[in-house]
DNA sequence: GTATTATTGCGACAGAGTCTCAGTTGCCAT
DNA sequence: ATGGCAACTGAGACTCTGTCGCAATAATAC
């Protein structure tokens, strides 16, 4: 019933900490093979989840029905603005929103776990037509000022 | 260039009037076919989209990578809790948590186009333990009192 | 009524993620 | 230290949601 501490799964959380934005399973694992590091898509399939429920990961920004992590350990809890027009990810906190969730939840008697807040919309530069951040900007995050 | 109006997309809206919580797009379809209408599955996923782009529906709690979908037309903007436990939603609305979204992005000049806040956690029903909940209530939506 | 061209339906396809199963290995008890 | 067993791995087949290409059809403009 206990879960066990193999070589494939260091390397995978090794291979985790090392992202510093967001990251699909896939992603991962091809960066894994150019390393030379063999370990199969199905564990890291399997693994992913683990990490999760364990606290180090989330899954994040949902977007293309593809299933994207973030790493939690070391970083701050924050939400995402992702443009619509580039692809662009800006990450923000806003602690009064965080507070008035917990306020709503308890109104419910709603245990929270977690939450996940993404507004869409256009970034300053694609509204201001410098169209260069379109490509230039695809997939960044903007690691961001808090609240 | 054009949009055309044809009986497809009339049934297709049709249906999708007759539903009062979230659906996803196969769920349509086994409706219609249950009703004898007959529209392929191709032209459900392609009509689907132009609705959204139209606000008659928007994409909504995303969960093991299907799309869902919701009415917009007839009903108020709200957000999210998830029970992870029996499935149920529960729908909120928090004005100033709508308040709180502007604020953030028009301090980071971003047009907000729409957002997504759902809330995972675990029920009062679940929480205290009635299990009957997690059949009875699975993927049940609570509409829920405002803010 | 005819021409134009968006739309349909079908079936093939694509891609993310899951499952199965035989072989391997971490871990606990002895 | 070692034997046993359940957890884990890898490979590939499989599932399922969603997309595409193409010939046939039908909504709109003239």
């Amino acid at each position: 019933m206990g879960l066990r501490m193999t070589r494939e799964r260091e390397l995978i959380v090794a291979e985790v900490d090392s992202f510093d934005g967001h990251f699909e399973p896939d992603e991962l694992l091809d960066r894994m093979r150019r390393k030379n590091i063999r370990v199969s898509r199905a564990s890291i399939y399997r693994t992913l989840p683990l990490l999760v429920e364990c606290g180090a990961i989330k899954e994040a920004v949902y977007k293309d029905r593809k299933t994207r992590y973030e790493r939690l350990i070391g970083r701050d809890h924050h939400d995402h603005m992702v443009c619509t027009e580039c692809g662009g990810v800006i990450e923000f906190v806003s602690d009064e929103i965080e507070r008035l969730q917990e306020a709503v939840c308890k109104r419910h008697g709603f245990g929270i776990a977690g939450h996940t807040l993404e507004i869409r919309g256009v970034c300053r530069d694609c509204s201001e037509g410098k169209t260069g951040a379109s490509s230039a900007g695809r997939g960044n995050t903007n690691s961001d000022a808090r609240s």
